[in-house]
DNA sequence: CGGTCACCAGTTTTT
DNA sequence: CTGGTGACCG
């Protein structure tokens, strides 16, 4: 969007703000939040720190999670707040009704916590944006002035809130213009409101509509696959899209006996494509499901097909990744209770829960933050014995404090890494694992680099809440790289306003797609979002679409066995490809996996043989990838051209004492030293520029030069 | 305080 | 299959 804003507009075009609502907020939020009481370096909760700071609520208010899980309640918060519902609202919504009100004290309790760690959740950023613009007039007028024309993009997925935010600042120019598609609404569980964009007109009267039916994408093939499926839901805008594109090719339907079968089907596919003259970033591979990503990457790595997976475990939430993150934000705000606390025995210190938890009610009694307590040991009772590990851990933070003005922030990373022997506990704590850990910390650091080169481009500081927030709201989706050639792997969702040549929809399954909570429960409604997002998949495809699904599959150890998907029943016969051919996956016609039989075949001790290779030579395969494909800028799972391994734990430095080598921050240099201390080497160079430094070979990324 | 073991629950999609 | 939690012991 941003790339073709600019190609639009010209010169001119920085000043204009292109972004998701959630970072629009947070910009305003920086400036103006101490306006609500908050620090303007707050931080921000994602899902995983929300769930840890509802279990200390519901230890607080004495609610029992076994009753109200965590997750429920997060959920019902969520809503509430989607819909401005605050908390004093919210308990004179409940009435008599208990479990409300349990809710109800529970919200309270856990907006209070929030406010009290100097953080917001991902709602928190747009109520409060909004709440700002309605009591501050002067900061309404200014960003009214400021944004005189506004485009909404997905209008389809907007909430109640964003709504309002838009409205507010749409007010007094209202020169606004939103883009949608009723039948791309497939965020209604994160609280879209479809009443957005269908009542958009009752809104405002004097808005003209203008339809787009021409699709400028597709083939006709693909399009009236698309209107077939679609045509099924009730409640939507009829329209009919079409093209001039011309037919094309048929759509191609496969059904495999596994999922293995068709993790290799595709593989080969592609593989295929490439040798006709295809890249591979012409193919896509979607899913309903991350978990399904698994067999393709087995299955590409083993065929050396360059890839990169598109969100899945998010990488932020990884375990070492939040502890290192932990100690940025501890560095950056202190009053982040949860970080502090996630870390503070983190390598271990030998500093237990007991000391934790009388740190946190001396805390709370003295209304101060949990790392203020820290900060004067001596003044909570019972804590006698870890006074002087508290005070070595407050001191290793106020000397990074210190170090945040006096080096960058890779700089930074790398010193509480080394200072902290993170690494070092890492790999005493579980040495198998270790290797993929450090890994991440690496890719971590390359991405904070990353970081600091982009700011350096746009002219701007890099500091280390502007790092946290990137981390906390850059969708993983914008690191794709079109000059990249690797066939990229997603959920359906993440798909969305994308397009490619080739498109690959997997696990057309019942039970997989719709999903299995949308087959066994009987809400309509719910049906008709997947079929939504059916339409989503479908429609990314530009030339040439191919559906698989398998009859069994593996799901959480267990084997499924699912039939052909309902809404691949949907696509009329004439644009499918369903006749038989040499090939195994093919299928006569559709009948008969439609009324296939799990008893009939598939007996599980046929299971195994289709198992391609076990758990090890799988994780063996990847890591030797992840070595091999090191050096990115993001740092993904992808093959480059040129990347060498430079060192790791048992690998040999491909240089030595007196080598010349080259550093991307440092430029060039010689190499003064190199120790090796555990599992890493540390290397002295002198720069010709920058002077002698010290560094990690794994970090470091030093290159030999002839 | 920290480590180990056994048990249990959960599992769609994302900013 | 995974991750988290609680009980117990050194």
């Amino acid at each position: 969007m941003r790339q073709r804003v600019d190609n639009l507009v010209g010169f001119g075009s920085e000043s204009i703000w292109v972004s998701t609502f959630h970072s629009m907020c947070v910009r305003i939020l920086r400036r103006y939040i101490d306006r609500m009481g908050y620090d303007h370096r707050f931080t921000i909760y994602d899902t995983d720190d929300q769930k840890t700071l509802m279990k200390e609520v519901c230890r607080k208010t004495d609610v029992d999670t076994k009753r109200f899980k965590e997750r429920m309640l997060l959920s019902v918060i969520s809503s509430a707040k989607n819909e401005m519902v605050m908390p004093d609202e919210f308990e004179l919504n409940a009435g008599g009704d208990f479990a409300q009100q349990q809710i109800a004290k529970v919200y309270r309790e856990y907006e209070a916590q929030l406010k009290s760690n100097n953080a917001l959740d991902f709602d928190d950023l747009l109520v409060r944006t909004v709440q700002l613009l309605d009591t501050q007039p002067d900061v309404l007028e200014n960003y009214q002035e400021r944004f005189r024309y506004i485009m909404v993009d997905e209008y389809q997925d907007t909430n109640t809130v964003q709504f309002k935010l838009v409205s507010l600042l749409a007010g007094k120019y209202r020169n606004l213009c939103v883009v949608g598609d009723d039948d791309q609404s497939i965020y209604k569980f994160r609280g879209a409101n479809i009443r957005n964009i269908l009542d958009f007109e009752k809104e405002f009267p004097d808005a003209r509509v203008i339809k787009l039916e021409q699709n400028y994408r597709s083939t006709e093939n693909i399009l009236n696959a698309a209107n077939g499926v679609i045509s099924n839901n009730k409640g939507r805008k009829e329209k009919t899209l079409w093209t001039d594109n011309g037919e094309g090719e048929k759509i191609t339907l496969r059904q495999f006996d596994t999922g293995y079968d068709e993790a290799e089907f595709i593989a080969e596919d592609i593989k295929e494509s490439v040798q006709e003259g295809a890249s591979y970033n012409d193919s896509a591979i979607l899913y309903r499901t991350n978990a399904q990503s698994r067999l393709f990457e087995e299955k590409f790595i083993a065929m050396n097909i360059p890839y990169k997976i598109v969100g899945g475990i998010n990488f932020y939430a990884r375990r070492e990744i939040k502890d290192i993150l932990a100690y940025l934000k501890t560095i950056d705000n202190g009053q982040d209770d949860l970080a502090v606390r996630r870390i503070i025995n983190v390598p271990k210190r030998g500093i237990g829960l007991t000391t934790i938890n009388r740190i946190q009610e001396s805390a709370a009694a003295r209304g101060i933050s949990f790392y203020e307590a820290v900060l004067a040991p001596k003044l909570i009772a019972g804590v006698g014995r870890s006074v002087s590990k508290l005070d070595s851990f407050a001191a290793l933070i106020e000397y990074f404090k210190g170090q945040t003005k006096l080096e960058s922030l890779t700089d930074l990373l790398n010193e509480i890494i080394e200072k902290t022997g993170y690494i070092e506990s890492l790999d005493a704590d579980d040495p198998e694992d270790a290797e993929t850990r450090i890994q991440n910390i690496e890719e971590l650091v390359s991405k904070a680099a990353a970081y600091e080169e982009d700011c350096a481009d746009r002219d701007e500081t890099a500091t280390l809440s502007g790092f946290l927030e990137e981390v906390a709201l850059v969708a993983d989706i914008d690191s794709l790289d079109e000059d990249q050639d690797y066939v990229v792997l997603m959920t359906l969702h993440s798909a969305k306003g994308l397009e490619f040549p080739r498109v690959y929809l997997a696990g057309m399954e019942d039970g997989l797609f719709p999903s299995y909570m949308t087959v066994t429960g009987d809400d309509p409604e719910e049906l008709e979002e997947e079929r939504r997002l059916c339409y989503v998949g479908i429609t990314r495809a530009e030339q040439k679409l191919t559906l698989t699904c398998a009859r069994r599959r593996m799901i959480r150890g267990e084997t499924q066995y699912n039939k052909l998907s309902r809404f691949v029943r949907e696509i009329p016969a004439e644009v499918l490809k369903t006749g038989s051919e040499k090939n195994k996956g093919w299928f006569g016609g559709r009948e008969d996996s439609l009324a296939w039989d799990p008893a009939e075949d598939n007996t599980p001790e046929s299971i195994e043989n289709s198992v391609p290779f076990g758990r090890n030579t799988y994780s063996n395969a990847k890591k030797a990838l992840r070595a091999q494909a090191y050096g990115g800028k993001a740092g993904t799972s992808v093959l480059q051209k040129g990347s060498q391994l430079t060192a790791g734990k048992g690998g040999k430095l491909s240089y030595a004492v007196g080598d010349r080598v080259c550093h991307v921050k440092f430029g060039e240099g010689t190499v003064l030293d190199i120790k090796e201390g555990g599992r890493e080497y540390e290397v002295t160079v002198e720069f010709d520029k920058a002077g002698v430094r010290k560094m990690f070979a794994m970090f470091a990324k030093l290159v030999k030069v002839e």
